[in-house]
DNA sequence: ACCTTTATCCAAACCGCTTTGGATGCCAAC
DNA sequence: GTTGGCATCCAAAGCGGTTTGGATAAAGGT
């Protein structure tokens, strides 16, 4: 064995082949091979002090030549850090909340890479979404957790407190604000100047399409198109308030049914891309014109594959990066694992309302 | 201590307790509990036969009411199995891939759940690709691997074989079919049906929107194309062939410019609903009416937030759910890696060709 | 010249689990 | 009455790191 690696002369060699079989060293045989104790070895590459400078040199050669990588089980038992960060998905969730949950994932995941840190990602049915969480804080999976989707009526901050696990909220989890870490947009706020710019126009019946209203998030901008409303002495028509998953067909079919109305809308509030494409498609099938006939205005996560920029945008929208929250959230979190001391922090965005092609004065 | 366990008589008390401390019992605690060695502990909660019925049952029992849960990373160290399962996204590929992948890593996760794995997520610049798989396996962090997004000039297998790190591709590797599992459906064939379903329409301009086309689904499709226009004599112009990015815009905007053509297509294939969506748009902007002046054929992935379904489909489509690829592509990998030893085997799904609205005769 | 720092390095304990290689007691068999 | 076989259970040795509590030698102080 030590005739072997005595004949390769060039390091390159000793990683390709242990990389070839796969095969890795331990810090045992790196510390044998250096002549020198594990402890040391170990001191010398996690930048520990007491080392002397010509030592750590040296581990770090050998360890780059022979491709040494800590095995992380290890280093997490030995450490009890797990070095990940856990997220969630009931199913139920996930299939609503589909691309936006992508979007913020790889926003985190992003951050977390570069922190050195692991995603575990667990999709389960609802019935076991408590389980999860517990299985997560009790078998140390993971040093925290995100809570995505919180609804009007939250449980699950409760369960991670009790369960002593460190968590952010992508969102806001009404009346528990201040004892708990959250980022989230100001979704009232944006549709508010949503609405008023439609009443600016000179529109007064205004529909609005919303996601599930158990969810906060879907609560607050209905509170926001009404108080824009009831500002102007207007009050919302429930006949053109609908609230669903946010897919496609919602849009279209909900936007069939108005534009066919007696008095149907002039203008249609939309909560997702998703949908808006689908109230787009409605208005052209009415053989009405978007941004003429009818205006809309939807919220724009600025999802990847759902490009609304370029010079006019298609839509005018209310436009907030989801990734962008994903990153700040994992940002967060990792902050409150190095300080578990801290008081809870937040971050609040502001939306762009982002005029584009789809609204226009009131016909 | 003891006095306060003897205290609750109730095993629910305990449990409560433990969770509302966050403090877990580990094997130690349990077994002196029990007067019993961790080596029956663990063999009585594994499943081992070397237990009596009775001892087993207690302690069952005792580890209930203590709500323990052995911790992963002693356990993934003890046993050398990591119970997880990576998932390397690159950004630029997730950019592309975004809303497909998701539903496929969903799909995934089911499985993984139901088999105790763990899945874990890195989300890595395109440079650090490499070095996410290098590490994955020396660190052991996983104990397989998931390739996402085959090219027609992949590398990805050849350096998980060297690692020795098991995998299954979702696609196919071009020239590495029989060395490799994968799942893939039948890109080729399907995009060959729904091009003889145009034809048979009548029609013969045909456009093709295509996903990128070093990615190797994209290619196969386009070869199903052009196959089946040439066993007609018939031969592709050039100009109504475009790939691309799969995003709303870019369906609309070169919709848009091939109706425009002094000689414009009148119908079109595309290879993504969101596009297809961005096709339909265009069309209602030029003043046609889809299924009617225009045609389109789109694959549909299933995607939970863009159901094309009801009795009628809005758009004519091969559909093949993602969502079910990654259910069985995790089935595959988890096989391998329970036998290491067996050879490569491969699932090859086929598309379903399922008649919308969204054709017509040609006009 | 002697004692205290200081800089390096090491042996061994530990993290919490699995697993190997017995030990023990009991019963049927010879 | 010894022996062999079973059924149970246990002590201790890993797994591969980190970390504690010195040991050793060189440097500095008086």
């Amino acid at each position: 064995m030590s005739d072997f690696f005595r004949s390769g002369s060039k390091g390159r060699t000793f990683k390709a082949f242990w990389d070839e079989m796969g095969n890795s060293v331990n810090l045992k045989e790196l510390s044998q091979r250096l002549q020198l104790s594990q402890t040391t070895v170990s001191r010398a590459l996690n930048g520990y002090p007491e080392v002397s400078p010509a030592t750590r040199a040296r581990v770090a050669e050998m360890a780059e030549q022979l491709g040494y990588m800590p095995n992380s089980q290890a280093r997490r038992l030995a450490t009890g850090r797990s070095m990940a960060i856990g997220h969630v998905i009931p199913r139920s969730i996930h299939e609503m909340m589909n691309p936006i949950f992508l979007e913020f994932i790889a926003g985190a995941g992003e951050t977390y890479s570069k922190h050195g840190y692991d995603m575990i990602l667990s999709v389960v049915e609802d019935a076991d979404e408590e389980e999860a969480y517990r299985q997560i804080a009790t078998r140390k999976k993971a040093d925290g957790v995100i809570i995505h989707g919180p609804s009007r009526t939250e449980h699950r901050h409760k369960l991670l407190q009790g369960l002593n696990l460190p968590f952010v909220v992508h969102g806001r989890i009404p009346g528990a604000e201040e004892e708990t870490s959250w980022i989230d947009m100001n979704n009232r706020r944006a549709f508010e100047r949503a609405t008023n710019l439609l009443l600016d126009l000179g529109h007064t019946r205004i529909a609005l399409l919303n996601g599930l209203e158990y969810m906060d998030f879907a609560h607050r901008r209905r509170e926001g198109f009404e108080n824009a409303l009831a500002a102007r002495n207007l009050t919302a028509d429930p006949e053109l308030m609908r609230s669903a998953d946010m897919t496609e067909p919602f849009g279209c079919d909900n936007a069939i049914s108005m534009l066919r109305l007696d008095n149907p809308p002039t203008a249609f509030l939309v909560s997702s891309m998703i949908t808006a494409i689908g109230v787009a498609r409605a208005v052209g099938q009415c053989g009405l014109q978007t941004g003429k006939d009818v205006s809309i205005i939807t919220h724009d996560d600025a999802l990847s594959f759902l490009p609304n920029s370029g010079e006019v945008p298609i839509f005018t929208c209310t436009r907030s990066s989801v990734r962008y929250a994903g990153q700040k959230a994992a940002e967060l979190l990792l902050d409150m694992i190095s300080d578990p001391f801290q008081k809870p922090s937040s971050l609040h965005l502001d939306a762009e309302l982002i005029i584009g092609q789809s609204t226009g004065p009131a016909p």
